[in-house]
DNA sequence: GACGAAAGCAAGTGACTACTTGCATGCAAG
DNA sequence: CTTGCATGCAAGTAGTCACTTGCTTTCGTC
């Protein structure tokens, strides 16, 4: 990591949006965070929103790499990674995306850059389960429609994507730690385009096939 | 609606800032819009701050009543009939809420006040998935844990939440229509819990025990 | 050692901010 | 008619904002 004014002035100013959003990172906070001068800000960017534009259309421009497999083996399994590895990613930016979402109005481009990489992985996300599809892996007792798994893809992206938004907002929304609540949506997609996924283990099953709604209940 | 100037103040104070957020609320703009002095803005409220903080509290105490029935009939129909009414009303104070998230850290407590509504709107969901479970429609093949019902109503309400708040910002994501959107979110969360859906009318279902892959293909 | 680029420092500009003060106006109840 | 009360209007205060200017310091290069 470099360590000029101009990177230093970059970094500090995505830190300080993040925080504070476009009106709050004023240029005194932002070189105050970044150890330099003031003039300096301007001398190498010339206005704070020309700052703040490259700053955060440069942070917003790392896409994660896919980590999903061109051919699926175990779907639970390799879903749950790439929800953990989405979620992370997601958690990560979750100030600066706030602030994005909230500025949009009054600067659209760096939102519109930073939905870029999100969408990247919805369509990353869409080729999976459509080699899913192809590869036989729906066998479930009862059809599902093409277009209610793309519903269902859009509902894996969004849950993750609130959950790695809102959970330290509100934390009652979330019973489950986050690594059960991710499992617990892969097993519910799978489920829901017709996936069947395995049996949890340390769960009283009884007989699958027939009513298990006595097996599974237990006391709230 | 009453016209006196101090409801035409929360009204406005309300409106700019669900748009412009806590430090773009400026009294000049709120008293502007709501058509009174900004000297009238003082003597009532005393300051901008009691101002937007009564305007956002009243704004956010308004709580949706709820349509699900203590005892389930039709669970995808009063799912579906849930999901557009809490997706109608988020969707109403989608600007409102992104502004109180973006916000939360440097003012918490409208955003605290508002989150108590989502989170009746979870208990109410999460009772009805309850009654669900006793009234035995869970009799899907395999058995769903507890937990995982859950994590499942919290993504349900995530996936609402985000389709709510995102759906504008970046519509690539959201290749179906609203309506055809939340019935696939519901869909999927029924399947996923082990509550059998119905087959949508119109759609080749062939032998719906046996493998269906090639049944439910179509070209992409 | 001389030179030039880059940085810091101090000060200032005009615009905007929340908020106050003093006074004139309109209006409704006594 | 008069007494309050609520509002509008004009002006002002102190602070912050983005941004500029003039000057000095530092430092690598020739």
């Amino acid at each position: 990591m470099p360590d000029d004014p101009r990177h230093r002035l970059l970094h500090a100013a995505a830190e300080v949006y993040a925080q504070h959003g476009w009106r709050g990172a004023t240029t005194r906070r932002i070189a105050e965070a970044a150890g330099v001068n003031e003039v300096t800000l301007f001398r190498h960017f010339g206005s704070k929103d020309a700052l703040l534009g490259t700053a955060v259309a440069e942070l917003a421009r790392v896409t994660e790499e896919t980590n999903l497999p061109a051919v699926p083996v175990c779907p639970e399994a390799e879903l749950l990674e790439w929800s953990r590895a989405h979620h992370a990613a997601t958690s990560t930016m979750r100030d600066l995306v706030r602030q994005l979402m909230s500025d949009a109005r009054e600067h659209p481009e760096p939102a519109h850059c930073a939905s870029d990489g999100v969408l990247a992985g919805f369509a990353r996300l869409r080729q999976y389960v459509l080699a899913l599809r192809r590869h036989g892996f729906m066998n479930g007792p009862a059809p599902v429609t093409p277009a209610e798994v793309r519903g269902a893809v859009t509902m894996l992206m969004g849950a993750v994507f609130a959950d790695a938004m809102n959970r330290e907002l509100m934390p009652a929304m979330f019973p489950l730690s986050p690594d059960a609540s991710l499992r617990a949506y892969v097993r519910t997609f799978l489920r829901g385009i017709g996936v069947p996924v395995g049996i949890p283990a340390g769960i009283p099953t009884g007989m699958p096939s027939e009513r298990t709604t006595a097996a599974v209940r237990t006391p709230e």
